[in-house]
DNA sequence: TCAAACCAGTTTAATAATGCAACCATCGGA
DNA sequence: TCCGATGGTTGCATTATTAAACTGGTTTGA
């Protein structure tokens, strides 16, 4: 793959993101976590990715501030990898990455999980994008505008 | 091994989405066309990644059917790619990484563009996740239900 | 209390996925 | 007809990902 080309400061922040947590297993740790996987074997044993990059992964998630590591909890001399509000934030993108999986995937019966509310137990409503006066938005009714003034030589992007 | 692994038929939806537009150039793609771009030079352009990586990419999105290709339409004889529903089905996932981004990075200065509603020119709001009856949930109010009976062997993942 | 199993990695050697650059065929315009 | 843009393809070097073996500390349990 040679240096994969970063996006670390790149002025779009969905580059931005995916520098952060846009490759496969990064997102599918933050998953585990939000349901409360916090060992490091657990993560192994559940993802079944090769232990070497769930070290380097971590790490990252931890020096980006995504998780933490908290010495022991449960009584045992070891560590757990605990999500930052940060790492929870994630929690929308999961749920938009979800949601599209259900509304398009061609075999939406390999699926074997819904999101429901834990009050009800039915299934959640999809994401909503409203404007600050409370319409509903799509793609088509949304724009960009660039932050304040567009310096010389910026361009911009999405 | 090595042999990337594949998450195609992996139970959880979010692997599956992944699998899909899960690397990095993929989601910038789909940005980019969200944007109206259309030509094979006018991604490579703009994304600025090799040009053989582009050619694997666009087949792919569109073996996928994310995006389809139509034969010339601006005179010229050459085919443009065009966004399917599927393809702009991807608009929620694309703002949660924006919205995640604007939220928690570090250098939120370096982002150029603001996401607003076109009529108003104002600021979207954050996305919004309801129970089918209207209560605002967030990741603490949302559990996964297994889609039917949990098979024999069939491990419930989210 | 001593061995066996578990935890959390590190190292190694293989293969697969990028990236860059160069090449090539076709199309369009002057 | 010739030149540049378009839309790729091919080769090669580099890097990432992986399984498997190995390490050293920690629990468990007989």
């Amino acid at each position: 793959m040679v240096k994969r080309t970063s996006f670390e400061h790149d002025d779009c922040p969905i580059a931005r993101s995916l520098d952060a947590i846009g490759d496969w297993w990064s997102m599918l740790i933050i998953r585990e976590a939000l349901f409360g996987i916090s060992r490091f074997s657990e993560f192994q044993k559940r993802l079944g990715l090769a232990k070497n990059i769930l070290t380097v992964r971590l790490r990252a998630l931890v020096d980006q501030g995504i998780l933490k590591t908290a010495p022991a909890s449960d009584g045992s001399a070891y560590q757990e990898y605990l999500l930052t509000p940060k790492g929870r934030g994630v929690f929308p993108i999961l749920v938009a990455l979800r949601q599209w999986s259900e509304e398009f995937d061609e075999h939406p019966e390999e699926i074997a999980t819904i999101l429901v509310d834990k009050e009800k137990g039915k299934p959640v409503r999809k994401l909503e994008l409203y404007s600050q006066d409370g319409r509903l938005l799509s793609a088509a009714d949304t724009a960009l505008k660039p932050r304040t003034v567009v310096k010389q030589g910026g361009r911009v992007t999405a």
